[in-house]
DNA sequence: ACCGTCGATTGGTCAGACCATCAGGCAACT
DNA sequence: AGTTGCCTGATGGTCTGACCAATCGACGGT
């Protein structure tokens, strides 16, 4: 008896909590655009009738939220929302539970084949133009026999462009956090020559699947691709843990 | 030109930052249990030899993270991961992009019916305990004719569960955002009597495909309960945004 | 045995100071 | 004239110490 369904729902809000929630209606309503420069903190907290600490709080708060970045000396700047450089309040589960890996793989297989398949649906011009110079940057990445930490960027962005042209936000945050964490934990280990190639011609196939709006298809070819990924990280994981 | 492969990757680590990454590996590697009671902040902040100040902003990032929660007076506690109320720092997003919840429901169809798939390969009793005691509780709510917060919730915990019964915690923490988003959103409007009764029947459907283990048989039904629930949101959210 | 009060504990907020970093202008050097 | 280097102001980062507000628990009264 603990809860009453009508009485007590009393939020009693922080002040740095209210800070945060203005601060995001301000963007929603457009007051503050993407890029725009916030002012700096001892002006922004009197405009605000708060004292520079709470602001602050607030403040870190969205950057781990990844609505706002801050730079000493520089200011702090609204983010790109579309952007690929998402931030990850997740990735700080991986520190938490690094035996995660094996169930982000798996919620990625759940995922990704579907934001392919509505990728082939959807896809515009300008979508299919940005995978077509992403492949291209991967095919030379590719002859000139260079995994690492290139190859892994154009990875990522290969699957976030895909989640970008399905054409749900949503889906393209996620697609995020996903592969840079994933991304993070690859990092520890280089691919082999071998691997990047096969996983190159996987992209190319799931490429033209979009570009030829097949959808059954792109979610067939991204399921086996994440399947080989996920079969591969876990061995280099394990690998990793009896070194 | 503008990176060179060896030099100048320099991470300059804010100190609050590099707070928030230590307090998580205390917890990962078991020094902090969940539900442990964090010493006060005064005293952290010595222990940790760091202002008070900093210590705070490194604190309230880990709340939005969902890793701890604070209360004034009380003190900081270290929150149950598998835990049902988990927070979001997505959540801000639907405040900063009322328009995104069409593109969450559309997320929510990509990942839940996979989440029931292999909820009904993996449920074990106590998940299958669960999931009986959710829907008898469903049951009494739809006898008494009761939608309201009480069903919203009931709901929530039905979807979370099934998430739970599929034994991969990410999926579990993935389910939890999306719903409590749209939990948030379907606090606006009350839901008829005759849609409660549906949802009822669907779940019921559900849970009977994961009891008798017939991945394919949950994965459809899953997905035609999401479908149906995402007419009926968007058709209450359009004539919300007409009135 | 129950309940209200009060005090100690603990988080929330504030103000002011100083440090670290960055951007841009200015001056000296080549 | 162009380049280099430094200096300065702006801005975020950190620290200190104080006081407010909510909570919890012990104490004493009923």
């Amino acid at each position: 008896m603990s809860e009453h369904p009508l009485l007590a729902p009393i939020e009693r809000s922080r002040l740095s909590k209210q800070i945060t929630v203005q601060l995001c209606r301000m963007i929603g309503q457009g007051q503050l655009q993407p890029g725009d420069r916030l002012p700096p903190e001892r002006e922004l907290a009197e405009l605000l009738g708060v004292s520079r600490s709470s602001l602050r709080e607030a403040l870190h708060v969205l950057e781990m939220a990844g609505i706002v970045t801050i730079r000493q000396g520089g200011g702090t700047f609204v983010r790109e929302l579309a952007g690929d450089g998402l931030l990850s309040p997740l990735l700080l589960m991986l520190d938490v539970r690094g035996d995660l890996v094996g169930d982000l793989l798996e919620v990625r297989i759940m995922f990704e084949p579907e934001t392919a398949a509505r990728a082939a649906q959807r896809a515009t011009a300008e979508d299919l133009a940005e995978l077509e110079r992403n492949i291209a940057a991967q095919g030379r990445l590719v002859a000139a026999g260079q995994p690492g930490d290139g190859w892994l960027a154009l990875d990522r962005q290969f699957h976030v462009a895909i989640a970008r042209a399905s054409h749900n936000e949503v889906a393209v945050r996620v697609t995020g956090f996903i592969t840079e964490m994933l991304q993070d934990v690859q990092r520890h280990f280089v691919a082999s020559d071998e691997r990047m190639q096969h996983a190159f011609a996987r992209h190319q196939q799931i490429l033209l699947a979009v570009n030829e709006s097949e959808p059954q298809r792109a979610r067939a070819t991204m399921l086996e691709h994440l399947r080989e990924v996920e079969r591969f990280v876990l061995c280099e994981v394990a690998a990793e843990g009896r070194g």
